[in-house]
Formats: structure tokens, sequence, C-alpha cells
DNA sequence: GCCGTCGCTCAGAGCCCGCTCAGAAGTTCG
DNA sequence: CGAACTTCTGAGCGGGCTCTGAGCGACGGC
């Protein structure tokens, strides 16, 4: 079962509704959604982007070319903007200007290729900007974006830290560090994202496709195998010795639940 | 004037917080946000120095001449100028005393090719400003700019004096000296930067690229692989035989920590 | 109780990442 | 003008990380 080059099978777009359940949506000061701005001339990623970050809760707008970008900017308002670099008709650069002059404080998400990382994103992340390379995870970019509305003084109402509690599990991701009663924990990159995608839906199944889609590349074209061999990677490290609490749901998935009373 | 633990923590930092680490930003006396006025022809550079001053939780304009330069500072009433000499209709000493006509107590930093007028700016500095070359990294640039607003009175100076301190590692940023458990530590200028750039984000992981953009010129066009190699030698200077605070966090970046308590 | 399916884990291959050494080019200072 | 220092490139190496494949155990249906 081969995944075609740039399109997942997208279980969690349907139904995009509000913030996923057990935790309030990162939100504006005065409490509406977080609004979204997503520049890509492939229309099949826009897609996919646009339905991950309304999972999140935010409202996100599409524009294929920098031109409607600015336009859309202009009627949106937008708090963040996802931004390709290369675009059809100018460069992200441009559209940045443009961008800035309507909403000086805009944050902006960078999507680059690899090898062209070095060319000119230099002093891009000395800002309150950042980027990601393409190909990214869902994940991923969903927990940049995140860290860049925190820091531009987004949810104010919740005291929301870089922090993320389940039980006696914590995951601090700015330090990326995790403890479990206390002890630090090691974890390679993958099991670092497997565990805070686990930890943003406690208490939830998730399935191993919705994992894969999620934490994975979106041009990973193996099998939900690895899906398994990495929580048996985190269940050594995490349950080790402990009462468990990441669990298998036969048929359905994997849940991650605080250890009962 | 604010006095520090007579206050609910909540209402000071009500005023400009700084982005990274959640320590309260150097702010004007009074809690507003240091304004700084930006003025550089090159609309990138402009953009990603604005940028870096924002993310410092400062209040930022840019302009890109010296017209618009002494419109913008009229508006803005500043607190600081980061100023190119070259300018496409004046020089930025004409428009030094335009804003010195509006602002007298105003600090200004200076931007200027390596050979250019070292005799002026030497006149000029004698006055308290200070100048800084092209091509110049963002650290240094703010680390000017926060020398400047200190010395002109700016608040907070108690907490936010020019001596750095993580655990038993300690910087003096104006007498360009580091110690470690009280034991003086030669860098080179280059060393010193990059751990300023880690002491001023302790317990935050710091991505290679984003030391890159921080610390280096914006102009340099090497590989990340410098980063590395300046990492070795800190760790040869700072973590020579003692306990290790500088770790690596493989495929995302670095830490400075305090050694574990 | 038997059998098929599903999930877990071990072992290993290949790759990539980060560390270090050595040396070249440029710079500063005596 | 030479010596010491600084900065950066290149190459090699060691090891961690990711993923494949296979065997085995667990669970559930009948």
């Amino acid at each position: 079962m081969r995944r075609r080059g740039t399109l997942p099978a997208g279980v969690m777009l349907e139904g995009a509704m509000n913030a996923r359940s057990g935790r309030p949506a990162l939100t504006r000061p005065d409490g509406t959604p977080v609004r979204v701005l997503v520049v890509d001339d492939d229309p099949d990623l826009a897609e996919v982007l646009s339905g991950a970050l309304r999972y999140e809760g935010w409202e996100v707008r599409t524009a294929g070319d920098g031109a409607s970008a600015v336009a859309g900017a202009r009627e949106l308002l937008p708090d963040a903007v996802v931004l390709d670099v290369m675009l059809p008709d100018t460069d992200g650069f441009a559209v940045l200007r443009s961008l800035r002059a309507v909403r000086p404080d805009v944050c902006v998400l960078f999507l680059t290729a690899r090898d062209a990382v070095e060319d000119r994103i230099a002093g891009i992340t000395a800002g309150g900007d950042d980027y990601v390379t393409k190909p990214f995870s869902l994940e991923e970019v969903v927990a940049r974006l995140r860290g860049l509305l925190r820091r531009a003084g987004m949810a104010r109402q919740l005291e929301e830290g870089p922090r993320l509690v389940v039980g006696d599990l914590a995951m601090d991701e700015e330090a990326r560090e995790v403890t479990r009663a206390g002890e630090l924990i090691g974890l390679s990159p993958t099991e670092f994202e497997l565990l805070r995608f686990l930890m943003r839906n406690p208490r939830r199944v998730l399935s191993k496709t919705q994992i894969l889609d999620r934490v994975w590349s979106y041009d990973f074209g193996g099998q939900a195998h690895v899906v398994e061999l990495y929580i048996s990677y985190l269940r050594k490290k995490v349950d080790a010795g402990r009462p468990p609490m990441i669990h298998t749901v036969r048929g359905a998935g994997y849940v991650l639940k605080p250890v009962a009373r």
C-alpha cells in the first residue's frame, strides 16, 4: 500500500471542529480564534495544512500565490502566516514585507526545500519567525506555530507555558526535556514527537494511521509497523518499571492515560 | 517607578515582556516598551533588524531614508535609533542632528562600512553613542543597543546589569570577562558571542540555524558546521574537567543548563 | 481448544548526524 | 616583519537513529 507523493489520507481532517478535547485551544487575547493564513502553490499541501490547523481550533484561509496572499491578509488580518518560500509569482520574502506593512507583528513560519535552506533564510529565525524544511510532519508545523504564537503573546488567559503535563509525566517543549515522576528521560527526535502527539491527546485513542499522518513526514512511504516499533521504544523509556501510561486498544490504536488511582 | 516585590507578579509582566526565556524586557522607566527606530535603505536588512529588536520586546519602526526617518521619529519619539551612515538622500550625521532637535537624549547606534569615516565615528561615540561595522551579527547589535539603553537610564537596571549568570558560570558583558566557579576563562570574540547567546537563553534548545543567524554576520555564507566547531571550542574551555553545562540535543540543537541539582 | 489475526520485540543494515583533527588563509600585535 | 591568534574548510570516524524483516506471543472468534 503505497502512499501518493504529497497527500496523506486525512483521517483527522474531516470534522475539523474545535480544539482537540481535553484542553482549550490557543486563542487570541480577546478569546476569538487565532487566525492563520496558509500560502502554498500546491493545493493538496495547502489543504492538508489548513485541515491540521483548523483541527487546532484556528481560523484558516489559504492562498496559492503572493498576490492573493497579500489580498487575503488584508481581509483576514492573520496572527500568523505559513508561507512557502517558493511561489509562482514572487518569493516569500517580498510577500513577508507586504504582510508586515499591513500587520507589523505577524508571525511567519516559512516552508522551504531542504537544499534551499542556506539561501536567504539567514536572519529569519533571528526574529520571532521560524521555518521548517520540506518534507515536514504536521506535528512539527503545528508545534512551531504554537511556539511562535505563544511567544507573540497569545493565550494570555490560560497560564499555558511550554509545558505539557499528563499525570506524573511532564514535557518541556523548549528545553526538549521529558520527566516521569521527576526523573529525566532521554528521547530521540521521533520518540519525542510521538510522545508530544500522545500528550497533546490524552485519554483519546489514536489510530496508527492517524499517528503516521501526524508525526511522520507526508512523503513517508513506509508501513504502519513503525508506529508499533516506536510505541515499544517509548514504553521502554516512559513506562519502564512503572505503572503503564501507554495502552493498546486492539484494533483501534493507542491511548495515553494518567495512571488510575 | 516600580519597586520590585511590592507588586503582584502579573502587574510587572503587564509591561513589555521579553520574548525569550520569559524574563521581563528592558523597558522604559514607566514600564512601556522601549521604542527603537531602524533606519536603513536595504529593506531586507531593515526587516531582519526590526525582527530581532521586536523579539527583544521592543517597539520598532523602520525608515528607508533620512526624510522618513525624521518623520518617523516625530511620530514614534524613539528612545534609540539604529542608523545607517550611508543613506540615499543624506548621510546619517545630518539625520542625527534633526533627531537630536526633536529628542536631545536619544541613543544612537551607527551602522557603517568597515573602512568608512573612522574619525567622524570616533568623534560621535565620544558623546555616548556607539557604532558597529557592516557586516555585523544581530547579537552584537542587540548587545550594543542594550548597553546604550542601560547607560541612558532605562529601567530594570537592578535586575539587568551587564552581568549574566547561569549556574556557576558568569559573564560581565562590559568587561568581556567570563568566569566559571570563579576561574577566569579566556575566549575569542566569536566564542564570547556564542556563549553570550547561550547564556541569554538558558534551558532552551537552540538550533544550529538559530545560532548561525544570530551570532554570525548576516552575510556569512558558510554551513552550520562552524557552529559545531565553536561549540566544541567552548566545551574545551567552559566545561573542561567540570560537570558539563553545554549539552547536545541530537536533531534539535544545543542547550546551556546549570548542572543538575 | 484451535486457528487466524494483530501486536510486540529483537536483531541488524544503512544512513545520517555530530565531533574532532589538521591545516590554510586572514588578522592582530609586538 | 614575524609570531601568535582567530576563523573557517575539509575529511574521517564513531555512534546514534531510523527503518526492515522475521519470529513469537497474545488475543479473540468459532
